[in-house]
DNA sequence: AACATTTGCTTGATATTTGAAGCATTGCGC
DNA sequence: GCGCAATGCTTCAAATATCAAGCAAATGTT
């Protein structure tokens, strides 16, 4: 346990300690996002932005719009567009016009796209579960919970930057 | 507390945990990129990637290597060429032969480079001190050690994945 | 010293992402 | 119903990323 550090202009406390932990957090983000990224493509041809599409879609059996996407896996319109347009061109989803809206489309998988998720989000869990096979399933738990405070903070009506 | 999940395969234990886990991390993580990152660039016309190779040569004030930075910001060489030619057409590095071989470059801050960074590193600061601000300090620490103990998981001799 | 190997970086083709601008459709207030 | 703002997507250019070659300089053989 290190005492609190003091910055140079004694500021009152912590602020290098949160630094500090962006620093971590963001390093093991980046670097699973990478090992899971690279071990999807070298497998199945994929990537994770691919995977994290069909999985939203996978819990969606009704389907869903493309702004429901760019919401869900924190991307933009944009994003949403190219990338539901190259799963279409390799049959793993289908698009068509909202019922009730036309200038909206709903996103469903196709059956090869469930097939296709299915084989690779069994690999993708013993990954993880690989990757985190080093914490505790009670630290695993405190983890979740700290994580979930921070995303509280996220919130967009709390905008602190 | 809840009782560790269990996977309709009867699993044994918590692979949802770390699924659910992971799934937190990378939102929490990918939220905060975006937020730091849109104001870096409204404010200072910069963006992260920029940042972090600045921040890496602030910390080495007798300069570092090509290879060196993509090691230390997680990106491939040939992205760090691009950054690096960017940031010089700036202004904001030098970049010079290494004296002791001549295949090798020494990237440094360049005086404006310095000013530049330090006053993002002022607001930057500020923000990610906002964005933690609901952890109390020694939740800071805790998960701070936690994501220690996925970050030696993660070490290239252990590859599980 | 001549050779092959390795290392450090750049290049070029491509993939992905963002942000702003544009288009069509809806829904509202009148 | 009309005029207009809001909504849902797409498009486009620019920024950023990857990967696979390629080149030059160092290093290790023999």
């Amino acid at each position: 346990m290190t005492a609190p550090a003091r910055t140079r202009r004694g500021s009152t406390t912590g602020d290098h300690e949160s630094l500090r932990l962006w620093l971590r957090l963001f390093t093991c983000t980046t670097m699973i996002e990478r090992r899971v990224g690279s071990a999807l493509k070298r497998e199945f041809g994929s990537s994770l932005p691919r995977f994290d599409l069909l999985a939203q879609l996978d819990r969606a059996p009704q389907g869903l719009r493309m702004g429901e996407l760019s919401e869900r896996i924190l991307t933009t319109g944009g994003n949403v567009t190219w990338l539901v347009r190259a799963l279409e061109a390799e049959g793993l989803v289908t698009r068509r016009v909202a019922p009730n809206d036309r200038r909206a489309a709903v996103v469903r998988l196709s059956a090869a796209g469930r097939r296709h998720f299915v084989a690779m989000a069994r690999a993708h869990e013993r990954w993880i579960v690989a990757l985190f096979s080093s914490l505790a399933p009670a630290d695993r738990r405190a983890m979740h919970a700290l994580l979930g405070t921070v995303k509280a903070q996220l919130r967009p009506s709390r905008i602190p930057v």
